[in-house]
DNA sequence: GCCAACGTTGGC
DNA sequence: GCCAACGTTGGC
């Protein structure tokens, strides 16, 4: 099994949209390596929910994949802001995978935290100028991450 | 709103 | 294939 971290904007989608509605298909997503990733996902592989551009940043929950990535149909939607004209239902570019609410964790792991905790060296969420919005998690980091919210606030 | 650190586009 | 210009992400 692998893990995973995703970011999304609160604004946009948080992690109580997915709370409601249990089931969500990851769209918009429009880079390349970050689609490869959402494409290696496999079913029952845990993801962290990740909050950016938020106040205060950090992970906020957690959800698992129930559906392998499958096109994604915002590319096709010509009112969407996502579409895209180079791709076509025989060759899409662009695919999301279904994720599963799991749970909310207890409190929110802020950035600062993260990059404050020794043994998260090399996440790569934390990497210089990081800007993917899917990263590969090590299953140690995923649980570390999700130590951390059953322990106090610093 | 600023801006660093990317990624993408397109002319050549 | 190079690279300048432009667009985007996301912390601050």
């Amino acid at each position: 099994m692998a893990t995973w971290l995703v970011k999304t904007e609160p604004d946009v989608y948080s992690i109580d949209d997915l709370a409601r509605d249990k089931v969500t298909d990851w769209t918009c997503v429009r880079n390349y390596q970050a689609r490869n990733f959402l494409k290696a996902m496999a079913v029952g592989d845990e993801v962290l929910i990740y909050h950016s551009n938020a106040e205060p940043s950090g992970v906020v929950g957690i959800a698992r994949v129930c559906q392998v990535a499958s096109p994604d149909p915002t590319q096709f939607d010509k009112k969407s802001e996502y579409f895209d004209p180079k791709a076509t239902k025989d060759a899409p570019r662009w695919f999301c995978p279904d994720l599963k609410f799991v749970r909310k964790l207890s409190r929110l792991i802020a950035l600062d935290e993260l990059r404050n905790c020794t043994s998260l060296a090399g996440l790569a969420l934390l990497q210089r100028g990081s800007r993917l919005s899917v990263v590969p998690v090590s299953e140690k980091h995923f649980d570390i991450i999700v130590e951390l919210s059953s322990k106090a606030s610093r």
